[in-house]
DNA sequence: CGGATTTGACCAGCGC
DNA sequence: GCGCTGGTCAAATCCG
């Protein structure tokens, strides 16, 4: 493009293929003066004039005053090119007097084909602005929310820091503000809980009776064998039952049972065998699930000795190229910021999950994790455990896959929607009819579609807020942020994340993992009943 | 050689 | 009670 058309009050247009939505044409910028709203369009856009070997160009006149008009007309005039002037204001009358004609009228040869052409380029011009307009406007309020999200965020911390300050016990906001207050009560997870100590190992902090903490009890087989031992050695200390302690410790238990029932499902596409999400996985384990040809893969996290997240994966029997990334667990160990991405992703589905913080609309919870990442998440309070599955497909099966960001990225957009959620759960703790509905209404299975999240747009705004989370500075800014406030500075202090769980972690601090892993497994959130994946499946499809 | 992966066995829950 | 299924273990194997 010719960098000297920019001057004269022509702002040139660059002709390169460009993504739509990153050009402004319509909102011009106000703070840089003089500028005039005509732009001009160049090199092969425009057809060449038989006979004029010069440049080609398409002035669109975007003035709205008559001054600019006469100014722009005349630098027309003093380039003596092949322009193309479009007058593209609405109501303007290229016949109100001469000033006006020289700035509107087509000066285009006296080929009536070649004005019809023009004219079917104007128009499709025209669509084009429109459309971008359109995509302006969505960038915009992708914008508007993560620019929410996190000053939501950043209040959470400060509320955070204000807690640690009062040393009153503080609670995600998802549980905290959509709870009553007896019921928030009953689920609110003590301060240790929410910086990664769960139930549990507040119960045994009071009981004094074990060096394990944050230990949800597995229900899988190997887990229940786990269980059984661990109630036999209960049983062996003979508690009261009418020991508050014990209560206390039973009511805990209680509350992990349902909590590690958690899952959070994630369905992404992906040609690798397991999505990036930063951590570290060890597989132990591959069967063959009925229902389905692919087979189900086990992983169990190895960033540190003893972390109780596992995931399975596998692959859609509809779609081979969807990947289904199931969590559950709670980590015990501080996280990268790209396995952060994932984890607090996911950590925020399962407590809102958990939390039973869906108001009265069952979408609502689609709504808040996936306001634009996807648009769909699928709740499945069946029983024997909720699952929320976060679809980052975007579109049904055998749908042609639109230009996405890769399964690492998609995570990072699911981390930003989660903030968004997290957002707007700060916003709903005002409404105390939010609180009615409660997700332990086993046995009903609900799929969601947000409903103003078109398909496009989602494509869009996913991709972005993937490219706005993944940044690393963004990450590890944020990752630094809470580490310092929440740690105080100096050492490095777990993130409270979990998957599919709520308060389950634990601080690692003062922690020494022991090489008996299935000891420390008493922090793995481990089911063993349906598959719940394939409930995933059959309820995204 | 150590860590990761594979794979058959085992166990518990569930439905008939 | 029996078979099916999901989940996990652990020995064998693979691999860098």
């Amino acid at each position: 493009m010719d960098k000297a058309h920019l001057g004269g009050g022509l702002l040139a247009l660059d002709a390169s293929p460009r993504p739509l939505g990153f050009l402004n044409l319509l909102s011009p910028p106000t703070s840089s003066p003089p500028f005039h709203r005509t732009r001009t369009m160049e090199a092969d856009d425009v057809p060449a004039v038989p006979g004029n070997k010069g440049r080609r160009s398409i002035e669109v006149d975007f003035f709205s005053d008559d001054k600019d008009k006469k100014s722009a007309a005349a630098a027309a005039n003093d380039k003596k090119e092949d322009l193309t002037t479009i007058n593209l204001l609405p109501g303007s009358n290229a016949n109100d007097d001469d000033d006006d004609e020289a700035a509107t009228r087509l000066r285009l040869p006296n080929d009536q084909d070649r004005q019809n052409r023009n004219t079917n380029e104007l128009s499709a011009m025209q669509s084009e602005l429109a459309r971008m307009n359109d995509e302006n406007q969505r960038l915009r309020g992708m914008l508007t929310q993560v620019t929410t999200s996190y000053q939501a965020l950043q209040m959470h911390l400060v509320a955070l820091m204000q807690a640690r300050a009062d040393g009153q016990p503080m609670m995600p906001p998802a549980v905290a503000q959509t709870l009553p207050v007896t019921d928030a009560a009953a689920v609110m997870p003590s301060p240790r809980q929410f910086l990664g100590l769960g139930p549990a190992a507040a119960a045994e902090e009071t009981s004094n009776s074990s060096t394990e903490v944050g230990s949800p009890r597995p229900s899988s087989s190997a887990g229940r064998r786990q269980d059984q031992q661990q109630q036999a050695a209960e049983r062996g200390d003979s508690p009261d039952p009418a020991d508050p302690s014990t209560t206390a410790r039973q009511l805990a238990q209680q509350q992990e049972a349902s909590m590690r029932k958690a899952r959070v499902s994630v369905r992404a596409r992906s040609e690798a065998p397991i999505i990036a999400d930063g951590c570290q996985w060890r597989k132990y384990g591959q069967k063959m699930a009925k229902g389905n040809p692919c087979p189900r893969a086990y992983y169990r996290c190895t960033m540190a000795n003893g972390c109780p997240v596992r995931k399975q994966v596998q692959r859609c029997a509809d779609d081979r190229s969807i990947l289904i990334t199931t969590y559950e667990g709670t980590h015990n160990h501080p996280l990268p910021p790209a396995a952060v991405a994932m984890a607090s992703t996911t950590s925020a589905a399962a407590s809102m999950l958990l939390s039973g913080s869906m108001p009265s609309g069952d979408n609502f919870l689609a709504r808040a994790v996936l306001p634009c990442s996807s648009g769909m998440a699928t709740i499945s309070a069946s029983a024997p455990f909720p699952t929320v599955t976060l679809d980052l497909t975007n579109g049904p099966p055998g749908a042609p896959p639109p230009a996405r960001p890769p399964p690492h990225l998609q995570a990072a957009a699911l981390y930003s929607a989660t903030h968004q959620a997290s957002s707007k759960f700060s916003g709903l703790h005002m409404s105390s009819s939010s609180t009615s509905d409660n997700i332990n209404n086993v046995g009903t299975t609900t799929r969601v579609v947000a409903p103003d999240a078109p398909p496009h747009m989602n494509t869009v705004t996913a991709a972005a807020a993937a490219a706005i989370a993944s940044d690393p500075n963004f990450t590890v800014a944020l990752a630094a942020a809470i580490t310092s406030i929440i740690g105080g500075g100096g050492h490095p202090v777990p993130i409270p994340i979990h998957h599919g769980g709520q308060g389950q972690g634990r601080q690692q601090q003062g922690l020494t993992p022991t090489s008996n892993s299935n000891a420390n497994n008493n922090n793995a959130v481990v089911t063993s009943s349906s598959n719940n994946t394939a409930t995933s499946n059959s309820e995204t499809q």
